[in-house]
DNA sequence: CGCTATTTTAAACATGTGTTTAAACTAGCT
DNA sequence: AGCTAGTTTAAACACATGTTTAAAATAGCG
């Protein structure tokens, strides 16, 4: 395998466990068993290796993903949102055969773009790969119309904090549900538990009273 | 004012805004205007401190939680599950009155402690403050005795990260729809459009089909 | 005041960080 | 073989980190 691969693997484990600032290049270097200069050669720096880390999934996911919601959009039946989210459990379950543990890694990265760094990450991923962002939006809408724009743009982004927050925790989370519920549990069992979660709750009634002032 | 309420509120911001192991102590001691050694004279050490900053929002908000849960479960009429989320509201907010922008800092805390430093902070706050979360699910019970103990326990999680990612890329969301939207918006109503969702997401029909094998 | 205990201060410490350097090594090719 | 371009290596660099030290300053009190 090359080094380039090799630091590539080794920082995607590392980064999605201690996050990216708590992940440092000679942990990176000693795990993939490669020069600590190596980072800096082939990739040119820390920041450029966690975009790295971050394209190798985006760009297997992004077409994938484009494709399974474009495929919603122009259906002959309207979908609901459950048929939206599941659109999204295929491509992310692929991840695994194109790495080992891929689902879980990546939703932890991308959970640890949010938070670390200050979210030099997010911006990243919507600029580098915004048709992602458009075509979901576009089927939630066919979905759901008469969610407006402001209200969808709030739901979503509370869905993205769901799955990413317990993605991102999900390993300590499925040791804690094995031991007191001893139900064997994996990665897509936890994916398929959250997807009544969040449909239900970007198709949850639209409150009419907002900005008000709360009575103390 | 005191040098350690300095400290404290100094390192309170800084944590929330660039997390724990982004925020070094000569960031916190001079925007504090004290000196470095401080920190470790008056609180042993920087983790002793995260726990200190913690704490004053804990003890603060651990309290009018447990009695707001205990009403709802001793009241007459059988709550719903947005009273039951609803709760959270008035102590949340009465963070305010308590220091400047106590919601907005201590939800964005709660967020930093789950992913920073690989969970130390989550088992802190269940080992130190266990009261709070018994009567969460007790409550949760009453308004919905047909989900099951597990389903709950994943659905609060769910729920957990909801809510605290949500907050802790809050100023990032607020900033962003006040631009797409131009509706004044701030943080009660993030809350006030949050409460909706998860209600929903926890109050969903439950699904029958579990660990089943995903077709590729 | 004078003494003591607490607090503040500047400096140093030891370690860890990302990055760079220049020499050594390794193919690949004529 | 000899040359070249690509890669690896050990060492050093410059700087940032949490923590400790010992002297100086400040209260608090009889």
């Amino acid at each position: 395998m090359s080094t380039k691969n090799k630091i590539l693997d080794a920082a995607d484990v590392l980064f999605a466990d201690k996050g990216f600032n708590g992940t440092s290049l000679r942990e990176i270097t000693s795990q993939a068993n490669v020069n600590l200069a190596a980072v800096n050669y082939h990739f040119g720096s820390k920041k450029e290796l966690i975009k790295a880390v971050m394209s190798r999934y985006m760009d297997e996911l992004s077409p994938q993903l484009e494709s399974a919601l474009s495929l919603i959009c122009h259906a002959e039946t309207k979908p609901n949102l459950h048929e939206v989210f599941s659109a999204f459990i295929e491509p992310l379950l692929n991840l695994n055969e194109f790495k080992e543990n891929g689902t879980s890694t990546f939703l932890q990265l991308l959970g640890r773009g949010y938070t670390d760094s200050q979210g030099f990450l997010r911006w990243f991923l919507t600029t580098q790969y915004p048709n992602v962002f458009t075509n979901f939006t576009k089927a939630v809408k066919i979905a759901y119309p008469e969610l407006s724009t402001e209200e969808m743009f709030w739901r979503l982004h509370f869905t993205m904090g769901t799955i990413v927050f317990t993605m991102s925790s999900s390993e300590a989370l499925i040791d804690i549900a094995q031991n007191d519920f001893d139900n064997k549990l994996d990665i897509a069992g936890v994916i398929e538990r959250v997807i009544p979660y969040v449909a239900a709750g970007v198709a949850a009634p639209i409150s009419k009273i907002h900005n008000q002032v709360m009575s103390s």
